[in-house]
DNA sequence: CGGGGTTCCTGGCCGC
DNA sequence: TGCGGCCAGGAACCCC
């Protein structure tokens, strides 16, 4: 599922394909998810942003103000560029380029979302409203992050995958970074010690996973269709029942708030 | 207004 | 071999 490091890799890669680009045509899937997509037609790219798992293309020269298309990948979904788009069923969007080439949204289970704002006006999507900071924003330090996870009673993991204390984090880093860090996915209260270990820890593995073009589990493809390479160095997310890296003990995985959750049970004591 | 529950989706996998 | 049933899960949405 793209998390930071897969949504950063998309970004990277569409970038110098997009900016400045005019979109001169597109179509879309008449679910409400992915019909906004044609509403970017006129307009030229003037650059390709993140927020969190969000991504955000400019859209300038609309006629009106300037506006931003939104789009999230969800669990399943992808972003391409082709010279020539193929028959494809879970194509959910289509534009087209002023240099006739076309990028293409696909989305097996259509939990992706495609919306176009005025630029910078988020309310129509809350959670990227209500986004916590961006993990590498130098400005976020560990006593900043303490205090974001200190806001809420809720278990901690479930706080990171609202994404309110930080952005761009979900199941896979929340386990991995969680595991590195040896704090318990279930914890309620992380003192100003551990949301420091935390913090690193969550820098060091969206980081790591970047480096490595993100982890593609089964969907998860770069924009030339490529895979990331990070899922061979996952330690912990997929691998309950096998010896921790660290002490040999089996990890454990059960489900907490209705999403499944794997941690070691000695290194991550409560 | 924070938090909890529900819903959207379909391929892949398991078991018989 | 075929097929019913179950699972994965981000974020919008609804409700208290």
């Amino acid at each position: 599922m793209p998390e930071l490091p897969e949504v950063e890799t998309v970004r990277r890669q569409l970038e110098p394909l997009l900016t400045e680009r005019r979109i001169v045509d597109a179509e879309a899937h008449p679910s409400p998810k992915f019909a906004p997509a044609v509403r970017a037609v006129a307009h030229r790219v003037g650059g390709v942003r993140r927020r969190g798992k969000y991504l955000l293309f400019d859209l300038l020269d609309g006629g009106d103000t300037p506006r931003e298309l939104v789009v999230h990948l969800g669990m399943t979904g992808g972003l391409h560029v082709v010279d020539a788009p193929s028959p494809d069923p879970y194509r959910r969007a289509r534009w087209e380029l002023d240099d006739g080439r076309h990028l293409v949204f696909r989305d097996v289970r259509r939990f992706g979302r495609i919306a176009v704002v005025p630029a910078g006006d988020h309310r129509s999507l809350p959670t990227l409203h209500d986004l916590g900071p961006e993990p590498f924003d130098p400005v976020l330090d560990a006593g900043g992050f303490h205090t974001r996870l200190a806001g809420s009673r809720r278990r901690v993991k479930t706080h990171l995958l609202s994404q309110r204390p930080i952005a761009g984090v979900g199941n896979i880093y929340a386990d991995e970074a969680l595991w590195r860090a040896g704090i318990h996915p279930g914890a309620r209260r992380v003192g100003p010690e551990r949301a420091n270990l935390l913090l690193t820890a969550l820098r060091d593995v969206l980081r790591e996973a970047l480096d490595h073009d993100g982890t593609t589990l089964r969907d998860y493809r770069t924009v030339d269709g490529g895979t990331g390479s990070n899922q061979f160095r996952l330690e912990c997310y997929g691998r309950a029942g096998s010896p921790c890296a660290r002490c040999r003990t089996p990890l454990t995985s059960r489900l907490l708030d209705q999403r499944t959750a794997t941690w070691c049970p000695s290194c991550q004591a409560r």
